[in-house]
DNA sequence: GTCTATAGTAAGATAGAC
DNA sequence: GTCTATCTTACTATAGAC
């Protein structure tokens, strides 16, 4: 009983610290809010957490873990053609966005800001150079540095969903008009990968 | 020579402020820094800038009419062909993204922090909308919604800057290589481009 | 496990001297 | 125009009671 409380209280705290942090930043979101939000008090987050900067320190790294557990098996499966590829990471990518549309512009913009966070991440260079994808992407279009098709695939799903608070601010269009063409871009995205993969090669 | 002098420190003090804004985002920079660097006094900031608050209001709305009066006369030029209009801008804006590559991050996310600081920008939506580029690309492909393709290329266009702090950290690409890829990508989105407003109409 | 109370620090802002 | 000194506030963190 008194664990299952424990549990529950560190989990809310967590979960409403992550909501903060991604909307907000780390410099402008306050513990005070935090333990507000969690209805407890400042002491407990600090007893849990030990620091801020732990707390912060956590939530990156799931975040990130999050963010690339999606990708990993898709890009890395040899029993898949490119085409297959591409398609279950358009879907699931953006299927995930939706769900946290928030994520990329927060992880972009704490990672520029603290760099100390990304000890972790140095396998990322292997995980992706040496992936399944990265091979295929060479075979089909040996002219070209494979890296500018990751750049513009990853661009066609992450930009509209980093672009969206200045769509919201200026009205350029509704959100209902937006998550429709996050759902035309699933049909598309692939069909347009797939043309400048087959660009001609000069 | 008074007068000379006052220009010079507010004009040395807003240039540090932007610097810093830019690099760290607006709660991460203190005034104290701010006026450190510029090695004058925290009262001379506010005595110039009136607030914090004030002076990135100011450089918000610098940075934002410099990143669109780059575009502005392009995409409204009516004599230009709508290849001519994607070329130029493609190798206007990434000149321009590599003289401030840390801009369109820095400008992305403190719009999402503080959407306040976009009541300007509401003429955004009859800028682009009614832009002739808006209207030759819609002519060229009357099937797709013409954001589509403007959220592609500005995504080509940008995304490898917000991307650059993620590739850094990870050791994904050595600058010089980054460089070279930013080269490749001036002759390469133009054609990417086309191929994907030529894409078959489905 | 959770709270109150408080220490210690750093921030934005301004009054007043030069 | 520029600085020193200071007020006020808000933050992180922790000691100690329950």
């Amino acid at each position: 009983m008194a664990l299952a409380k424990k549990e529950d209280t560190q989990n809310k705290i967590k979960e409403i610290a992550r909501k903060l942090f991604t909307r907000f930043g780390y410099s402008s979101t306050t513990i005070r809010e935090i333990a507000k939000e969690s209805q407890v008090n400042i002491a407990l987050v600090n007893y849990y957490f030990r620091s801020k900067d732990n707390l912060f320190r956590i939530i990156m790294e799931e975040s990130f873990e999050q963010l690339f557990i999606q990708i990993d098996p898709i890009i890395n499966n040899k029993n898949t053609t490119l085409e297959e590829k591409i398609q279950s990471l358009v879907s699931n990518y953006l299927d995930f966005l939706q769900k946290f549309p928030e994520l990329p512009l927060f992880m972009l913009n704490e990672i520029k800001n603290k760099p100390k966070h990304l000890v972790i991440k140095i396998s990322l260079k292997k995980k992706v150079s040496q992936s399944s994808l990265m091979h295929q992407i060479k075979e089909r279009n040996p002219y070209i540095n494979p890296l500018h098709f990751i750049f513009n695939l990853l661009g066609m799903l992450v930009f509209p969903f980093i672009m969206k608070p200045v769509i919201s601010s200026a009205k350029l269009i509704n959100i209902d008009d937006f998550n429709q063409m996050i759902s035309e871009r699933k049909r598309l995205i692939p069909i347009w990968i797939n043309d400048i993969l087959e660009s001609k090669k000069t």
